[in-house]
DNA sequence: AGCACTTTTTAGAATAATTCTAATTATTGA
DNA sequence: TCAATAATTAGAATTATTCTAAAAAGTGCT
């Protein structure tokens, strides 16, 4: 038998990623692989099309409560431009986000290796730093 | 008579900075002193709360017509966190934003000068940025 | 000032992303 | 197998924001 603890009957391990205390369903599985596969930054609706076509009976509302789990497990991140639906990002090294506003793309932007924040930046003194988001909107040179 | 081309009757000049090609109308005057006089980061209906003191016929349709248009004529800034009710800040100059978990309070986190932000970034070849938002969320050490 | 024209304000309706509710289904662990 | 817990679901509710259409205000003539 090859299903352990963490897998429930018919899931294969790739869809399965063992994430800390979060109970994999299918469903889960599903909407993370969604967002493996593709690797963009697809709102929730996007998911919920992409999650249909395997699992066409999934709910808008699991997919909310999917991602929202996710998010909070650490699976994934939630990125959000301005007043636009959040998006989702499977990319879970420290990375910013470059919206191209010609072809609407957006691209992870690495942190370099080694920089520190507080050489771009005059931190409040004492500052504990828990969660860094930056954004960039622009476009590229052709 | 002191009321000039951009000053509308009974406006006085410090509620009427002249911003570019912005029509200073009383209404907006007052929006832009509540952000002015404060200087935290008010949300919509925060800043239609406070206009209200002062011009209480004035409507929440119209405190966002003119943080609009504000917005838009480069004389205050747009500021979001996650997915909560957007603020504004009046602060022009480049800086980014400490939201302190504790005590709530947003802190204006300037960049410091002459920094690049391709030190930090690994930025996409040709990018030209036309915006940047840095946010963070985290705790001051007491 | 009087008049046409444009812009802004306003109250209330509409929108849309997200969250909530409550019923059903699935999973766990004894 | 069975009770307890957790997840899923459809649809309703929420809420920040935008839209609509009518009234008011401002502008630039003459
Ligand atoms: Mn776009
Ligand atoms: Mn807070
Ligand atoms: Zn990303
Ligand atoms: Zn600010």
């Amino acid at each position: 038998m090859k299903n352990n603890i963490n897998e429930p009957s018919g899931i294969q391990a790739d869809d399965c990623p063992s994430v800390d205390g979060l109970r994999m369903t299918r469903q889960r599985s599903e909407v993370y692989k969604v967002l493996m596969d593709h690797r963009d930054h697809p709102t929730a609706g996007e998911v919920f099309e992409r999650a249909k076509e395997n699992m066409p009976t999934i709910s808008l509302a699991t997919v909310y409560n999917c991602l929202e789990a996710l998010v909070q497990h650490g699976a994934v991140r939630q990125v959000n431009f301005e007043r636009e639906s959040s998006r989702y990002c499977p990319n879970l090294t420290e990375h910013g986000h470059f919206h191209d506003e010609e072809s609407g793309e957006i691209i992870d932007v690495p942190l370099k290796k080694g920089a520190m924040l507080s050489d771009l930046l005059e931190l409040p003194e004492g500052a504990q730093i828990d969660n860094l988001e930056i954004t960039l909107r622009g476009t590229i040179a052709e």
